[in-house]
DNA sequence: AATAAATTGTGTTTTTAAACATTAATTTCA
DNA sequence: TGAAATTAATGTTTAAAAACACAATTTATT
């Protein structure tokens, strides 16, 4: 088998991984894989979806374009995970845009043998419900505090988020994800002047340490408070 | 069978319409129906989902507190639809509050029955799927408009969507829901002032025209553009 | 009906963050 | 390797919306 696919199905954090044999021999034959290298576009807004995307390896943001073309990160997708299955199963055309940010690879898993795996196998269909209930909380906390909160909160929350989102290296403070100011700002709803200035504010007072795309979370307990307050 | 009940369950707009008389019947004697009257609160953020909420009769707000006690509308909800299903689905504590806007009348089904059902039932099973990712879709929509828009786009757009949810009165023109000012601004993101200001702008422009909380929308058609302009 | 409470309306000030402008530092790649 | 392109950094100006203050009106309550 395909080790992407492999890893698709099998790995732990796989909602495929408590399939039967035959069940992950079905989805292995009906799933095309592919490569794309660091900022290669996945699909774009207003695509129509072709089956069921499962990131196997690397980051991929998904964003949309708002007035004048500005961009705002929905999420950030890590392995394995999949991407674009809201518009599948909403039945719509994407509405999101997904970007590799790192090399990464994908698998396809056929739309019609998908609907048949649910169709008889009722914990896996509500292991996708969950998974879009559990977003769409994530989605209606994140309207508030992007709209509420001053541009310190925000970009903290930020960082925290991506904190538990790609974890820390080994030094136990530096994020596992390398982004650029770009997206720092287009992550958390401000310009990326902004970004930069409130990322060296944050660095003065000791909260981050910053190094190029390297960012150091010194302080969590201090960050988490910046986040609070708004 | 109480009157609510069968609203929840045989309206046309219900999921539930399509079961069989025998599904209908359990559904039915596992549920329990209340009245709320106009600003009372049907549950609050961080309480246990009971049930799954179905809204028999009225209109109802679902929000978020925010910074400072702000709160932001996430959702308008309409008969006959769930409220608060997301949280039951998730397996999680409310994350938003929902208060009766006008005087609603709900019937809550036991959680193990729905699940029950569910389980034998596929097609409603994905039509719970297909729910939740429409609204992820709004929701992440949602996000980019109040974030990246300015006031008056926000505002438009926010009159449009409750025309797209509540419809109008015969004349064609009247939204069939009664907001206060707060409201319309709690759902627009900008405060009540802003929103007050904004209105009587659209007013005097002839967009709109205003009678205590009635709201007449005279020109569509403009506010599409004043939305899609941002 | 009288009073209190809540909501609506409007002007002014202040704050926040976007927009703009420019320079410096990195990357990319021909 | 060196020029071009991209990304990062920082100061200044401008615009948007919040905050504040207060008056007017409507709605609820006794």
């Amino acid at each position: 088998m395909d080790k992407r696919a492999a890893n698709c199905i099998d790995n732990e954090r796989s909602v495929f991984s408590t399939l039967t044999a035959e069940e992950k021999n079905i989805l292995s034959e009906n799933c095309s894989c592919a490569n794309y290298k660091k900022g290669e576009i996945i699909y774009k807004e207003g695509d129509k979806p072709t089956g069921l995307i499962c990131l196997s390896t690397g980051k991929v943001k998904i964003y949309k374009e708002g007035v004048g073309g500005r961009e705002q990160i929905v999420r950030m997708a890590k392995p394995v995970g999949f991407i674009g299955y809201r518009a599948l199963f909403a039945g719509e055309n994407y509405i999101a845009s997904a970007q590799a940010i790192e090399d990464s690879t994908v698998c396809i898993f056929d739309k019609e043998i998908l609907f048949g795996l649910l169709k008889s196998n009722f914990s896996l269909t509500m292991s996708i419900i969950q998974s879009l209930a559990s977003e769409l909380g994530f989605s209606n906390s994140r309207t508030v505090t992007l709209t509420q909160k001053h541009i310190r909160g925000r970009l903290a929350e930020s960082l925290l988020f991506l904190k538990s989102t790609y974890g820390v290296e080994e030094d136990g403070e530096t994020l596992k994800v390398y982004l650029s100011r770009e997206d720092v700002a287009n992550l958390s709803n401000m310009t990326t002047s902004n970004a930069i200035r409130t990322l060296s504010s944050f660095s003065q007072e000791g909260v981050i340490a910053l190094n190029g795309r390297k960012i150091k979370l010194l302080d969590t307990k201090m960050l988490n408070k910046i986040s609070e307050l708004g």
